[in-house]
DNA sequence: GCAGAAAATGTAAACGTTTTCATCAACACG
DNA sequence: CGTGTTGATGAAAACGTTTACATTTTCTGC
């Protein structure tokens, strides 16, 4: 077996609790007693058990990260924040992701029992109800990117609605009157808040948004496609831009705008949401918003902490918002002239 | 408190090993016997404490993921294959990224002690010598991206040489007898077997390599943009292609050509490797070299089931190796004409 | 050198499971 | 109607720590 606590104190001719002093700094220890023990620990290369640490101390120095995907640039980017969060404070990351429904949630939180501190849950697609009940009441819990939920501690998400607004403000002042929209899937949260900006910040440049202008899609290149070439195929006038609900979805908009050969930014403008690397490097660049995702994961480990450190901070349900940045790169210009299409 | 297995075993009438047993299924029990324990548990929502199971059972149920990073889209990628493996088989991962030295990776395998069953190590800038003494011998360890190492139970690998000499085959049959190299940084093994393999492809294609046609780069896109700034400055004939030892760098390249007025794949041919996202969007598409790093991660970790469910599986160096294939686009094209140039 | 205080160390009881071994009931067999 | 035999259950000992409490040692001031 493993060498354990009390193989070192044997060696070093002291009790367990000696050693366990040592190892934790948690209570004075005579200099050469500590020395003694440190170097037999050494020799032996002890390593404490994580496992029976967490059961007697009721500390895990763990978080746990449960996620509906682990696909795409977005994850790795949240992952990396929360990473570089939980190192600072000594924390490991128990990481679980393709949870699409409640049932899946739960389960993984299930499994995290005893393992983790306090969980860090994304859950797009779970209805607020759902969540709540998916989320134990004795955990300490932080929700990413959905609105603050009873029983959670605390809620970070992206500013999804003043992005949104900021890119149709952006569309207006360049002159553009008949804006579209491509949403992103029915029942995510973020894809309902980005509708909401789109919608108000029409109204508020007093733009009317008539049915047809707000096109289905599903956060995917493929969908953005299919609803740019439904568009194309309509024979009512074209809007004069185009807001896609994200990035991926502006990829696949631009793709089948080049095949239908209509020209970007001179015969239509696209948004999009997010600022994935890609945005940077399609012709034309792609006017969009940037979030700071890796900021987003680092916020949310830094509220869990508070909440762990701090009993009191676990009730009131604090929210935080990460800002959404319009960036203008080339895809937008004003409007075509009417005489000239 | 939290609700424990006395809890339930009092309210069911039984004994905490009934309960036990109930729950794991792990010795018959009367039918009304588990439905009570099993009514009991769900009233009272018990879920085990994992910790007091690991120490119990000698058996975490979880794996360790050590990375040196989480940038970018080939540790999202990587995780999730690792991850749908894992939870085929219901195990949890935890996650440690930033590791960059020996003494680093030692931390978090030290910390990863009693939480897991075994190890996943990537570690490209550890020389095997130092991944041999950080990987502890009481752990089956599967290695990433090196080649096997003593102590190990099995190492996973890209077919770094396969795939640069499938680049300098295809460029070669374009015409092309003047291929530069932009090689990755220093002490990267991944970079050291691209290296190896442009140099072998050269040779078997009868072509020689002058010092000055392997450029230093550090797999960044500022790298390649130096590299190719560097070699734009020099008085001596450019090379009439350009293999970058990842697709970054080539980006990175190809902006630095752009801005130069140097014309792809017209005056210049340039193959990158990884086959990253970007890489089809960028102008002209990049020609790279794809690698399934989903699958690569799903490997890596039935490898360590393998070893965790057959200790004699643990000696062997057992090694395995990821098909890389070249997809050609349009970054590469016939040398130039010297007459024309 | 001694009483008392303070510092260092030891003892043993948790922590919540799993698992070995013992017990007990039911049951088949002669 | 005893006697093995089997199947279900319980009691208690691990597992490797931390930590409250008890004990011993060392210091302080006289």
């Amino acid at each position: 077996m493993n060498v354990t606590i009390k193989d070192v104190a044997r060696l070093a001719k002291v009790s367990v609790a000696t050693v366990s002093r040592v190892i934790n700094a948690s209570a004075p220890v005579r200099d050469d007693t500590r020395s003694r023990v440190l170097k037999v620990a050494r020799d032996l290369r002890f390593a404490p058990n994580s496992a029976a640490r967490t059961l007697s101390s009721r500390q895990a120095s763990a978080l746990g990260v449960i996620l509906p995907d682990l696909y795409g640039e977005f994850f790795s980017e949240l992952l990396r924040g929360i990473d570089l969060e939980a190192q600072r404070s000594g924390h490991a990351l128990l990481v679980s992701s393709s949870h699409h429904d409640a049932h899946g949630v739960s389960v993984a939180v299930r499994a995290m029992r005893g393992r983790v501190d306090g969980l860090l849950v994304m859950a797009p697609e779970l209805s607020p109800a759902a969540l709540t009940s998916a989320i134990p009441d004795s955990m300490p819990t932080v929700i990413l990117n959905a609105p603050p939920t009873p029983g959670a501690a605390a809620s970070v998400m992206v500013d999804n609605m003043g992005g949104t607004r900021a890119v149709v403000h952006h569309l207006a002042k360049l002159g553009h009157r008949d804006v579209a929209f491509i949403c992103g899937p029915r029942g995510n949260s973020d894809a309902a808040a980005r509708l909401r900006g789109y919608r108000a910040a029409m109204r508020s440049a007093g733009l009317t948004v008539s049915q047809d202008r707000v096109l289905p899609g599903d956060f995917t290149e493929e969908g953005g496609w299919k609803a740019v070439r439904e568009l194309m195929a309509r024979t009512s006038a074209r809007p004069t831009a185009l807001v896609a609900a994200n990035d991926a979805m502006a990829v696949g908009a631009l793709l089948a705008l080049h095949e239908a050969n209509v020209r970007v930014p001179r015969d239509i403008s696209i948004v999009g949401f997010d600022d994935i690397p890609i945005a940077r490097y399609v012709t034309p660049a792609l006017t969009t918003v940037h979030v700071a995702i890796d900021i987003l994961g680092a916020r949310a480990a830094s509220l869990l902490f508070r909440a762990l450190a701090d009993p009191a901070s676990r009730v009131g349900t604090h929210r935080e918002v990460i800002p959404a940045e319009l960036i203008v790169r080339h895809s937008c210009g004003p409007p075509p002239s009417p005489f000239t299409q």
